[in-house]
DNA sequence: TCAAAAGTGTTAGGCATACACCCATGT
DNA sequence: ACATGGGTGTATGCCTAACACTTTTGA
């Protein structure tokens, strides 16, 4: 639609805020949802916690879901397969020691803890996973992360609530009993077998895979995919 | 709690993007939601409508919200009293005249639309109402500024639904009648008046006002505030 | 035969819709 | 009297949680 003859940058009359992207990875496992937290080496908030991020490179980002890709891709060596965003925010304060106004655009994911081996990274000395109940009530993490996490929990624990199913995190193929379980997993709480199943036939959710089977200890279970 | 012992700007070792606020300004009328749009000027999208905005200006911002607030304080000579940030979208090719990368936190609001006098301002001649139901079908807006509008469209009903009243919004003092015409306006439906009060009474969200009553052509009606 | 998980049916209660109905006031 | 909007009650149906129950396998 442009009708400029050049593509190139106008330098900008006014200064631009230091913008970053933090990302809010939460991992399932057995014993509930976990969040990976780094410590962090240089100041600000040198020494404490904080959810993994880094600065936007306008030479490689192509937008700005691609560059949490990026940032977490150097990170974990792995291409984050539920990512969405959460919120931007910004200010003069956010981030003195760096810029004298920091922009952060929070993104949150969705990950099995065992596909990640916590690894030092740069400029963190090393990632943990940590239960979010405990993170939610850590006051002393780096700015404002604590309420970060809150909200992917939040968020996460509403898309399972309303059956909105992490399309790409969900795997291609499962048991109802195993999709009950991971939605248990991330709510910290028992669902009914009756109504989710009936949940999950009435809005056509899931379809049976005809033929396969997945046997165990006891009775097979029909194997079953995600609708469309 | 950081350490070091300047808060000035160290130069940034890469180049920041362009970061601009949009505002998706939402109006209340007896014709329906109306949205404001303005006609621009300059490139990109030059002589097309766009949601009214701004570049982020560090020296005058404290943070993103006092961005959006200045931006439309600016345009529209009035301080926004409901505004809500919705998401940031950002890549290279999103401003190409003017920046090789751009980001835009997008912003909504919501106001009556006798409260604002369309007028002309910088790099838009005139502000101009339209009914959201034509700009979401309008496929010449610049930007990706459809979308932003039926997004916005879509979370401020959201929250009437859920009666998650708009604070801020709401007049300070109300009758019944009144609250639930404004919720149908927004919502562009009618609700059932018992069904309404009954959830703002099991939901504690309005207290009546002793003694204070509004009479008009008919039976006086209880004022109501809003609790808390 | 038992434990364990799959899978189905049934019941009770909460919530929302729709609608009917009275109340109070100005014209 | 009557139109108008305020205000309240009630019946119906839907959705859901809760739980009981049967089925099928391996151990």
């Amino acid at each position: 639609m442009s009708t400029s003859t050049s593509a190139q940058a106008a330098r900008p009359k006014h200064p631009m805020p230091f913008v970053r992207v933090e990302v809010c990875v939460l991992g399932l496992s057995e014993s509930g949802l976990q969040v990976l937290l780094g410590q962090r080496e240089a100041e600000p908030f040198a020494g404490q916690w904080a959810l993994p991020g880094g600065a936007l490179r306008i030479d490689l980002d192509e937008d700005l879901d691609a560059a949490a890709r990026r940032v977490m891709h150097e990170r974990l060596s792995l291409t984050l397969p539920f990512l969405r965003q959460m919120v931007a925010v910004g200010s003069k304060t956010r981030d003195l020691d760096r810029a004298p106004w920091a922009l952060s655009v929070a993104y949150r994911a969705l990950v099995w803890v065992d596909q990640v081996q916590p690894l030092a990274g740069k400029r963190m000395s090393g990632l943990a996973w940590r239960p979010v109940d405990e993170a939610q009530s850590d006051h002393s993490l780096a700015f404002d992360h604590r309420d970060l996490i809150a909200l992917a929990v939040r968020q996460t624990r509403d898309e399972v609530e309303a059956l909105t199913l992490p399309g790409g995190f969900v795997p291609p193929t499962f048991t109802l009993g195993e999709l009950q379980a991971l939605c248990e997993q991330i709510l910290g709480r028992a669902l009914d077998k009756s109504s989710f199943r009936r949940k999950l036939h009435d809005r056509e959710l899931v379809r049976p895979i005809e033929g396969a089977m997945k046997g165990g200890a006891n009775r097979p279970a029909q194997v079953f995919e995600l609708c469309r």
